[in-house]
DNA sequence: ATGAAAATTAATTACTTGATTAATTAATTG
DNA sequence: CAATTAATTAATCAAGTAATTAATTTTCAT
């Protein structure tokens, strides 16, 4: 009852980067309900628009889910590599830094209401098994979890690679559900302080995991 | 076209126990596609049984989908309480053992189609924020959770328990990712012979991320 | 100026969805 | 044996669902 700027047919005077605000609500309403039970109408109603905007858009409810997800996970994967790229020019690279830097970018997105939605969609998206997860996160993810596995078997020769990908699975898992906030862990621990050391504990976890045989 | 047995009308002769047919279905079903993106008439058709059959048992989508849950979920709450309390008899308890126990009901789980199937539902459910999910977990994990990490505490006395809290949650995340089998493995290191170390992989990560501080 | 391109709404189409009901047959109980 | 209860199919309903189209208006390039 506020303010009901009236819509008219046809298109309007300015402009209004729709694209984004149509990404933004289809990110945090398919990281509450996940792909299937998200609809298209819902993300048009949240963003104020009509469905047939998604359609002009992002074509359809795939590619809208595409774009959501490859948006921040490219830049994530793109900062990956450019931390571990600084890191190998310098020498005496420690299994402590490297782990960091590789959980740094998603941890930065915990600070933001839409990295927080980012970040509950990439957990939910990583426990599917459908042909569009698989193929997503090939696209996004392989080339830099490659090059860290890589980074880490030179780190501990003494560990086959096969062992190495898995210790990597398990960190991916680890970090996905902490960083994802699905843990109930402020009704299990009872605890309501927010948890600003949540990365400091997955990256000494992680390296805990990593050095263990 | 094999054997083509005619439906009739009414009850049928002798029993058929379609409860236990429809769960499985339903578990398969519900794993692969998520709850939203499972239909009642593909649990239906996969029971080869009509879709008033599911009402019939199982009421609802929603029941079913509890049913599904609660039906392996349960039981595994119960062997790790078994396991604790097996364990907490004898003297000298080591971390290793206790973290073993924990994981050991679900690892078990992985030798059989539906054991796995029931996996990836358990990774599914565990990333997903909506009120269903927080409230089977509940009623399913919290009182074992708590056990185990009361044993945890009494073992590394050093660590505050809001940390143990954490780091359990960050196991969690580990072994589910790990045992789904949606962490495409096979696919990015290239190895196609099974996993049979991943639960002692999974054990000496987890211990490891436990004493680390 | 003028015509093409961009951006939007309203209306609609063909199809699924979860759930319910009536009819039907077998099993059980008394 | 009669009556009730259990188990099942077929048919249907109202409410969504993704996607498409036509009409409309502004902006931009010539």
């Amino acid at each position: 009852m506020a303010h009901t700027k009236q819509k008219r047919v046809g298109r309007p005077e300015g402009q209004r980067n729709l694209a984004d605000k149509i990404l933004d609500k289809a990110e945090i309403l398919f990281a509450e309900q996940g792909y299937s039970g998200t609809t298209l109408r819902q993300v048009a109603d949240a963003a104020d628009v009509t469905s047939a905007m998604t359609a002009y858009y992002f074509k359809n409810k795939e590619n809208l889910f595409r774009e959501v997800f490859t948006r921040r996970g490219l830049e994530i994967a793109e900062q990956r590599m450019q931390q571990l790229d600084m890191l190998q020019k310098g020498d005496n690279l420690s299994l402590e830094t490297l782990v960091r830097s590789f959980l740094q970018p998603s941890s930065d997105l915990r600070h933001t209401n839409q990295g927080r939605a980012f970040l509950r969609l990439h957990g939910r998206l990583h426990m599917e098994p459908e042909p569009l997860s698989f193929s997503l996160r090939r696209e996004v993810y392989d080339a830099s979890t490659r090059a860290y596995v890589e980074a880490l078997v030179a780190l501990l020769p003494e560990q086959p690679e096969k062992l190495i990908y898995q210790k990597m699975s398990l960190m991916v898992g680890a970090y996905l559900y902490a960083f994802s906030d699905t843990n109930r862990l402020k009704e299990l621990a009872m605890s309501e302080d927010a948890t600003d050391d949540l990365l400091e504990t997955t990256v000494a976890f992680s390296v805990g995991g990593f050095l263990a045989t």
